[in-house]
DNA sequence: CGCGACGTTGATTTGCCTCAACGATTGTGG
DNA sequence: CCACAATCGTTGAGGCAAATCAACGTCGCG
């Protein structure tokens, strides 16, 4: 079963017995995307929570003058939504897209609220999650804090090894937010210093 | 009692019983601080969740080079803490300091740990209040991205009106990641332009 | 009163961007 | 299975936004 991963990852919090499990699964659909496919736009309303069983996404918005900036990235075993506008319901101002081919499970608001009542402890458990979520975040705005962009380079290889080779140089120039052009010569400088 | 404000913040959210209020309003401490006070120095383990009653503090960090980052500002009627130091009771990288004289209520781990077990709903008000500073985080990088330095301001006075009057203008260039000599230009800048 | 925090202004420097051009690789439709 | 397009990484020349360093006036406070 492939929501069994899901089961797997809330395990990794609290225990779950097994009338928690069907419950939990039940509500879970399916989806398989290509490289590019997008799981939210823009202007959409993110209608979905999704939880990734196997491929990459990246999150990103569009600034004024249409340059796109990613804010994150989830690979597998993973959560990703735009909570602002899940939990509001108002457009999203980001974009949510398919780096390799993938397969998730997504459930919508109304159900995940029922789950929550009759599940009480997800509570506890997103909620951890969301803190662990919230300091990863505010680890990247310390790390935006680091003065060279050589620096945040660094630092993001360290704390994304397995990512990094996955991605291509220009998505993680638009996460540090530099050019693709100014990364590879930091990547050449990077080269003749060692 | 100091700690009717927690209660008035909880139910901003969900209802809280009478018998509910006194086993919340049992663990917390009465706090007083100067400005520059600390609540928190980096190296230290963050050991206590604090309410801010009144006064203002700000959250920051500081480079390789020396210098001071703001990360967040939080006034009356909020949290601050740093989860990830708290949670993981582990040495924190950041500070916290008062800017204004300021009275806090704090709560320890152990207190909190066995309020989220006395009290369940405690979880669900939690998740919904974490959801909501991940959101404003996430807000926060996003305008990072807004190109120049005066879009960002603009934008900071925009989300903070109230609190912008009260803080010196270091502390917003801190915030802004720019120098407060930058930040003196950019506002004789907007001056001239109206 | 005197000291430290704060804001301002000027001159100079620099990290990173912009625009343009060119191979290498990947993928895709005919 | 090849041809062509799209994506990706790289390099060069020139330009700009913001940093740096230094100096000075003002204000609030112990």
């Amino acid at each position: 079963m492939p929501t069994d991963a899901i089961i797997r990852f809330l395990e990794n919090y609290i225990p779950v017995s097994e009338g928690e499990k069907s419950l939990i699964q039940a509500p879970f659909e399916e989806h398989v995307l290509k490289r590019r496919q997008k799981l939210l736009r823009s202007g959409e309303v993110c209608k979905a929570y999704t939880f990734v069983v196997s491929g990459c996404f990246r999150m990103y918005g569009v600034d004024d003058r249409g340059f796109e900036h990613n804010i994150q990235f989830v690979a597998e075993n993973d959560w990703i939504a735009d909570m602002a506008s899940f939990y509001t319901v108002k457009a999203s101002l980001l974009n949510i897209e398919a780096l390799e081919a993938s397969r998730v499970l997504q459930i919508g608001q109304a159900d995940l609220y029922r789950l929550y009542e009759e599940v009480p402890k997800l509570n506890r458990i997103f909620k951890v999650m969301i803190e662990h979520k919230y300091i990863e975040l505010q680890n990247r705005v310390l790390q935006n804090f680091s003065s060279t962009a050589e620096q945040r380079y660094l630092d993001f290889l360290e704390q994304y090894k397995a990512l990094a080779n996955r991605l291509p140089n220009t998505q993680i120039a638009s996460y540090l937010g530099i050019t693709p052009e100014f990364l590879s010569r930091i990547r050449k400088n990077m080269q003749t210093k060692r």
